[in-house]
DNA sequence: GTCTATATGTGGATAGAC
DNA sequence: GTCTATCCACATATAGAC
């Protein structure tokens, strides 16, 4: 039997989740308050406590509704030649990063004085993680020290881009260039062999 | 005539400048805090109001504290090969973000909700900027787009690292590597020519 | 001039009425 | 489950002692 009252509970817990990533996307992570988010679902701060244990559990609760929404965002579209995929993540993983740069802070950043995502929301990233093994894997190419070089590189563009020239393009629109670079420097260090060898 | 109430007043704001960077080093730049500084310099907070207009001026000072420690470490011993040059200056880059991560995150980052670097302070960050700028002309790269490559890998790696492995080297270890690869890219596209070729 | 004392506004958080 | 009342920590600002 459906437990309505449960049911209820997490629709509101959701309500509180999105209030915010309002907060988030306009002020910024750092900026959250319990006054804001309460005064947009219609309560006294106190009440967010029946749903929240601290502010630490919204952070959290924020932490794993990002990182769900990232690795939809990863997972979409399989079946490209393995190259043409990661290409295709990249832009994605990039699009995902600047379209909410709190919530690009709060997920791969250590911004938060005192925040730590609980371990069922820091599986979720591993899971993210994952998803790039696997792709690089298809690729042809298994030292994870490349997912290292690709993971710095990449979110290296994301956060220059954030920090010193928000909403433009100056180094998200290097990415094919970076990734061009990436591989020719796999196949250099022979970490991946032909354009062809991937398996798809 | 010496003004001796001048060089005291310099003296305590430096004194407060120290005792915040101890703040940022031991709870992160995020949790700085007016009473905490105001302790350890031995005084109440409101005190701090003599020397500093707002919290905010504090951040302003650390930024452009932090900002001439950069400066001086990319400007010490010159007169390397280009190449070797920039190599250590990396080193000695990484060095210092990883010293200090919160420094990094202010310096860097746009962490803090509110906070404007002054046009002074931000002035200071051009002049190191300027100086990578100087050291990739060295080597005969006039490209600016080759120091927006560099700065989003070196930043990349040592976001990576902070936020995913504090006091470890998995991602810093790469720097070689990495700039091997960014100087490969950049004969490959001709924007350096030999490695004979830059000018000592 | 520099400090203490104090006041106001904003946060996170808890207790207890309803 | 939501509220009011309240507490504590913090940023900010002013008044006034010394």
């Amino acid at each position: 039997m459906r437990d309505r009252r449960a049911e209820r509970r997490e629709a509101t817990r959701a309500e509180i989740v999105a209030a915010a990533w309002e907060v988030v996307a306009e002020k910024g992570v750092a900026a959250l308050s319990l006054r804001d988010v309460a005064e947009r679902v219609g309560m006294r701060p106190p009440s967010l406590y029946e749903y929240f244990d601290s502010k630490n559990a919204i952070y959290d609760a924020l932490f794993a509704d990002g990182q769900r929404a990232l690795l939809e965002a990863l997972t979409r579209e399989k079946g490209l030649h393995p190259l043409e995929q990661i290409r295709a993540r990249t832009h994605d993983f990039i699009a995902f990063c600047v379209d909410n740069p709190g919530r690009s802070q709060l997920l791969f950043l250590r911004t938060i004085p005192g925040f730590e995502p609980s371990e069922e929301s820091y599986a979720l990233a591993v899971l993210s993680l994952a998803a790039v093994y696997d792709e690089f894997a298809n690729l042809g190419v298994d030292d994870p020290v490349a997912v290292d070089l690709y993971t710095a590189m990449v979110g290296g563009l994301v956060n220059q881009q954030i920090a010193n020239d928000p909403g433009g393009k100056r180094w998200i629109g290097l990415a094919d260039e970076v990734l061009d670079m990436l591989l020719d420097h796999l196949r250099k260090t022979g970490r991946l062999s032909d354009p062809e060898e991937g398996e798809s």
